[in-house]
DNA sequence: ACATGATTGTTGCAATTTGCAACTTATCTA
DNA sequence: TAGATAAGTTGCAAATTGCAACAATCATGT
């Protein structure tokens, strides 16, 4: 049953993922940058496109930053026109985040590049297995990110 | 055939991949830190760990990081005394690096942690598709490797 | 054998990133 | 309305990283 190759499942899964995760970071290290932003302000941007405006708040929640860094990250990409800052309607406290035309063209572009890289990556692999793949990703990425949201914060 | 699916496969791969890769940085900043080491600094030993002892330069490649950074991070590694630095035996130039009781056991149990979270993870999807996915994360992640080791360095 | 060039590793330096703490302003609550 | 809470910014220090310069060693061609 599951039971049975859990123990190995879980340590394939682990290495290959690991791994994954390792050269995935090397590359967004040399290939994002390469577009005049980091990868944590890229990061930014695809919170703004993908969910829309929202308060600096909900974008460090949503980053796992500080709200400090999430500011800051937010002042760089203020100053290359990527994001504006607006007052928020029904807090004056808030500030409210907004992505420019400037900003969604170069996640467009991004996107772009990094989906033809996957393509490239892809193209002889079964389409079956493509896409069980995909939606297990996904589920894991849904998991994780819900497990270590509630994480306390441990030092 | 493969060639309708294949646009949708690879957005829906990059959207999989970036999100897991992305919640897996934040988790890593956050856990693996908790134990006394850096991101970095993990890899450094789970590489030793995994390929041997090896001199600076292999350390340096593998990481895909400049060889001063390098020897930074083998630096707080030996503090730590998780690595040995030693003189090379065929170059006196080179330095042999190799992992400490100390660091093997580290590794062991930073292994043993999160093996268990993907465990918690995954407890409760098909063996078959853990499987398949396991196996087509290792080809991409060496595929991707060698793909991006491969690069201009472009800036 | 020896001079030249290449390789390995370390250190100085600056840029970037990040979190914590303090502070300001605005909102909420009792 | 006073005090507590929340959103955002800035000061500051620590950590990470790459480039350049340097020292020590090796390799190559003559």
């Amino acid at each position: 049953m599951s039971d049975i190759s859990l123990d190995r499942d879980s340590w394939d899964l682990h290495k290959a993922l690991s791994e994954l995760v390792r050269v995935y970071q090397f590359r967004d290290r040399k290939c994002i940058c390469c577009h005049d932003v980091s990868v944590t302000q890229c990061y930014a941007i695809g919170a703004l496109v993908g969910r829309g405006a929202m308060q600096l708040k909900e974008l460090a929640t949503e980053l796992h930053l500080d709200k400090s860094t999430a500011s800051r990250t937010v002042d760089s990409l203020e100053a290359k026109n990527y994001v504006r800052r607006t007052s928020d309607p029904g807090d004056g406290r808030a500030v409210r985040l907004e992505i420019t035309q400037r900003g969604r063209e170069l996640h467009a572009t991004i996107e772009r590049d990094l989906v033809q890289e996957m393509k490239n990556l892809i193209v002889d692999f079964d389409p079956e297995i493509r896409q069980a793949t995909s939606r297990l990703m996904a589920r894991l990425a849904r998991a994780a990110s819900e497990r270590f949201s509630r994480w306390p914060e441990k030092k």
